[in-house]
RNA sequence: GGUCCCUUCGUCUAUCGGUUAGGACAUCUGAUUUUCAAUCAGGAAAGACGGGUUCGACUCCCGUAGGGACUGCCA
């Protein structure tokens, strides 16, 4: 790629509030931060906004690191946590009020629902009868934003939706420090962003409105406006609002269904994002190319089909060694217990079944037909096809088997045609019949690959074992 | 209620006024076939609706319908 085409300081971040786990929307957003810090050799930021005390927790900070960290996005310096950050908004604030920009309001809770509801019957947004005030009072009050004046247009040039233009009337006087002194968000974002020396700000487009808002403060402290990018939400597979009916919205519920976290970015990159016909596209490759101008207007569903499938693509090109590991660890999450012995049968043999599985749970089943223990369960087909006839087959497949001097699906593959052979009949009749004395009717790979890979003692030992039967 | 955003095959999307509207997944058909997959070949499948602008609109404008967001001393 060519780096020339950098654009120079780039900064983004990512910002969660801390009061659930990380969901698929914000790993999505904290995905597009990450790849147009990258691709411009920018920095990526993490913010906490915990401002709200009540509702955040340190089990959901844990939640959005681990969360993070399991899908490659490392963050660039230290964390921001917002809480410990409140003089310096409360700071700012003040300033805000020496310049005329903001005010103390003293109306009760009550008085605020009254003039919400009047703002609310003539179509606009919430004014404080306090906004030209400049007495002083020994009231409770809280600090507010002076909205501009009602015919004043505000402008944000959002690089997804275009230009944008509010109507000040429909801003309100929002609330910038509480009764308690503690900032708001709509303040500790603007100042945090601006400490931060965040240039990008890619978001959820529940913000869009929320730009023109925290554009008024940015402005009256003049500060140079961040580069603002409103994505649309995700939806749920039936087109609604995303919510916990849909289920897995966690991205640690991804990893425990048995997706890899590559396919996860890789899914969810696509959505809402193109680059031409590139459909299937992992992290590196996205941090070369990934741009604005690549990112949808419109609001896409989840397809957990189509995870699949990036998901099977990701798996075939996977470790084995470290697929090895997931599905044990899948194994022991789902109470399979899984003895040495099979795990040695399990390890040589995941770089053929890796191909024919779209999870990690799939994987699993997959090794079923390793781990079945002798006398093996038949299934009524199998069960069928190794009596009879049946026998003489599988007893010659012992003998042939049994002095086999190259023990790989090669010569296997010849043995099997020479039993044919030898009986004069098709393969036909030949490999459904052993495949039903090896795995009871468990699907397998190749009849000549389940061979190789159960090695000659179990092999013998479960042929054996379906003669006696 | 008000303001703002969105609308191309079932799904994710390409198209940036002129294309037989392309790709991927799903689906269907065929090939392969020793289970289940995988794989290969081929098919069907779309511009929400109604007006404009233009020689020409999926593309620009307006309206309608549908979906979404915001409208907190939440973020």
């Amino acid at each position: 790629m060519n780096q020339n085409n950098n654009i120079e300081n780039v900064i983004t971040r990512f910002a969660p509030s801390p009061t659930g786990f990380l969901h698929i929307g914000g790993a999505r957003t904290a995905l597009f931060n990450y790849l147009f810090a990258k691709r411009n050799n920018g920095k990526f930021l993490l913010r906490i906004e915990d401002t709200d005390k009540e509702r955040s927790t340190q089990e959901a900070v844990d939640a959005i690191i681990s969360g993070m960290e399991w899908l490659g996005l490392k963050h660039d310096g230290e964390i921001v946590y917002q809480s410990e950050r409140a003089a310096r908004h409360a700071e700012i604030a003040h300033e805000l009020m020496v310049k005329g920009a903001a005010f103390k309001c003293y109306m009760t809770p009550e008085e605020t629902e009254i003039e919400r509801n009047k703002a609310f019957a003539e179509g606009r947004a919430l004014r404080s009868p306090y906004r030209d005030n400049k007495e002083d009072f020994d009231k409770p009050f809280v600090v507010r934003l002076r909205a501009p004046d009602p015919a004043i247009e505000v402008i944000i040039d959002d690089k997804v939706q275009g230009q944008v233009k509010t109507i000040a009337k429909n801003l309100d006087d929002m609330i910038l420090l509480r009764t308690d002194g503690t900032p708001t968000y709509m303040l500790a974002v603007v100042v945090d962003d601006y400490d931060m020396g965040v240039t990008y700000i890619i978001r959820g487009d529940d913000h869009l409105i929320n730009a023109a808002r925290q554009s008024v403060i940015i402005d009256a402290m003049g500060w140079q406006r961040p580069v603002y990018a409103h994505i649309p939400l995700i939806h749920g597979e039936d087109g609604k609002k995303l919510s916990k009916r849909h289920g897995a919205l966690a991205v640690n519920e991804y990893e425990n269904m048995g997706y890899l976290p590559e396919a996860l970015d890789s899914y969810l990159l696509r959505l809402g994002w193109s680059h031409g016909d590139l459909d299937i596209v992992d992290l590196k490759e996205a941090s070369n190319i990934f741009s604005l101008s690549g990112l949808g207007k419109s609001p896409s569903r989840l397809d957990f089909t189509k995870l699949g499938v990036v998901n099977a693509h990701f798996m075939k090109i996977a470790d084995d060694k470290r697929l090895l590991n997931l599905v044990l660890e899948y194994a022991k999450n789902q109470d399979v217990s899984i003895d040495e012995n099979k795990i040695k049968l399990i390890e040589p043999a995941i770089k053929d079944l890796k191909e024919r599985a779209k999870t990690i749970g799939e994987l699993l089943e997959q090794t079923a037909f390793l781990r079945a223990n002798i006398p093996l369960e038949f299934n009524q087909k199998s069960k069928t096809l190794v009596e009879g006839e049946g026998k003489n087959v599988i007893a010659l497949a012992i003998e042939l088997l049994n002095t086999l001097i190259q023990w790989d699906r090669t010569h296997i593959s010849e043995t099997i045609t020479k039993i044919a052979t030898d009986r004069g009949v098709g393969l036909g009749k030949i490999g459904p019949v052993i495949r039903a004395a090896l795995t009871g009717g468990l699907v397998a790979p190749d009849l000549s690959a389940t061979i190789e890979l159960l090695g000659r003692d179990e092999t013998l030992v479960r042929l054996k074992n379906a003669l006696d039967n």
